[in-house]
DNA sequence: TTGCCTGTTTGATCCAGATCAACAGACATA
DNA sequence: TATGTCTGTTGATCTGGATCAAACAGGCAA
């Protein structure tokens, strides 16, 4: 892959061109560069064309991420908060559970995992992230992350200083609303994970798993058919609450059922409606 | 116990004087209406008397419930919006999944639930709810309730309109930042519950439970050691990812291993340094 | 007092998923 | 190109908790 984009990089042999294609049209680095070098600056804010390029007006995560919503001035003071770029290396930590709440972070690139720990070692993926997704919300409450969060690719994230976030928040309702919206749908995600461990039976977590993430890449513009995993089986299985050894089972039935083709971490839903069909057959 | 304060009705016989006094001291329900015949007006407020008795200052519940921090005035202005003293009777829905968000609720007494559904009819207790916490955070994000909130036992709530504590925490920073912090904890303590879901085995998670409940009970007063459950075994079931009848078991190995007792719903915890070092052993 | 009705306890049996084990690819480094 | 280290697959066996079943206790209405 060329250019900063290599979010396929690693799987890129599995894909035929035009899901390559598919998948970079939605989140173009270079081409809001060109424009903006035709046009100068930004006739409604006072930024450089360099910062224009990572603004979140240039962003096209902007109406999945925190500034949805926001009108072009409030974007442009939001900018002014946030340390755009930081980058994460491949298992490298974003933050440590324990560590003081400095920012939270958005996701531009890559993908990340948040693990609960638990002193004898264990530990719970608590969460996936992908571009546009919000992570330390755990850490406002106690001033600590609850959580470790680790890139499980190469990955930017946006930083955003809380305490500049939540100041701003009470000029600009619109980022208050969105924010508060943020955090809401977080609770409301993990309930619905809670009702995942607590009743669902090993193929029916996977195949919520399966399309959840189908979902969300869809929302951002990629295939809702056909993805990448970016984690092992044994992160799935640690999310989901099973071993390693049942989701490979349970990928190799749903493949011989004609339900999906897995070849690795790379996925195709065969059939996404029989798919959803499993989910609630249950009890 | 009599007036309208039977919090303890149930097991009073297990408390001390001494606690049963501080238990009903906090949230008088009967003298407020008195007094505020004899004296009119409070001079900082410009609210009854009969208002007062209820305001968040006067609740012992404030240093725990979403005014913590706030200075006289601006605990003030949050008692405008709120209305207090709304009543759920045992069994009675706050509010149904699907339903529209109107307000937040915090638990003045007693104690209640929320259950997640599932289309199938599953349904997951994913969390149960005492004096202080708020309701109702999950539908924020969608403008929709995710789950029911069902009242265990006849209850008291305090309706908090979103929108105007969405409008008054742009006024009042503290109560930002404590709303903040009760949404953050809420996603910490879900986190906690993927955890212990995702990864403990049936005693470890009966033991977290009740560990927890007995922090919770002492954080607000109560004894940690002695309390009676409001939930049925099934509900603790559903709650911990478990059927009743392992509940039941454990219950009864617990108090066979010296533990705790069990009556029924009085509980006391023998040996919570015990209890505590049963959490992680397994793994 | 009787007779539900709901919730709880306890025993016997079963099974979904864990555990143990062997092996096969994929990928990274030299 | 060889080599070692992760990661994933599949089989055989085991087991913690589910399921099925029976009996019982407490609350409450008639």
């Amino acid at each position: 892959m060329h250019g900063g984009f290599h979010y396929q990089r690693a799987t890129s042999a599995n894909l035929d061109a035009s899901q390559i294609r598919y998948k970079m049209n939605p989140i173009p680095d270079a081409l809001p560069l060109i424009s903006s070098v035709m046009s100068t600056v930004h006739p409604l804010r006072n930024v450089s064309v360099s910062q224009l390029r990572t603004a979140c007006s240039s962003c096209s995560l902007h109406e999945l991420c925190l500034p949805a919503g926001l009108e072009a001035d409030e974007m442009e003071q939001l900018d002014r908060i946030v340390n755009r770029k930081r980058p994460v290396k491949r298992g490298e930590y974003l933050y440590r559970a324990g560590g003081a709440l400095q920012s939270l972070y958005a996701v531009r690139t890559g993908f990340l995992k948040s693990c609960v720990l638990h002193d004898d070692g264990r530990e719970q993926v608590a969460g996936f992230h992908m571009m546009g997704e919000l992570l330390g919300m755990d850490a406002i409450g106690s001033g600590k992350h609850m959580c470790d969060a680790v890139a499980l690719e190469d990955s930017d994230v946006c930083e955003i200083p809380f305490i500049e976030l939540e100041q701003l928040s009470r000029d600009i309702p619109a980022l208050q609303r969105h924010f508060h919206r943020m955090m809401s749908r977080e609770i409301a995600r993990d309930y619905g994970v809670m009702l995942l461990l607590g009743s669902m039976r090993a193929e029916e977590r996977l195949a919520a798993f399966l399309l959840n993430l189908s979902q969300r890449f869809a929302a951002r513009g990629y295939s809702a058919t056909r993805f990448n995993l970016r984690m092992t089986r044994e992160e799935i299985g640690s999310y989901l609450g099973l071993k390693l050894e049942t989701i490979s089972r349970a990928f190799s039935r749903f493949q011989t059922e004609g339900l999906i083709t897995v070849q690795n971490k790379s996925i195709e839903l065969k059939d996404p409606e029989r798919l959803r069909a499993l989910i609630g057959q249950g009890a």
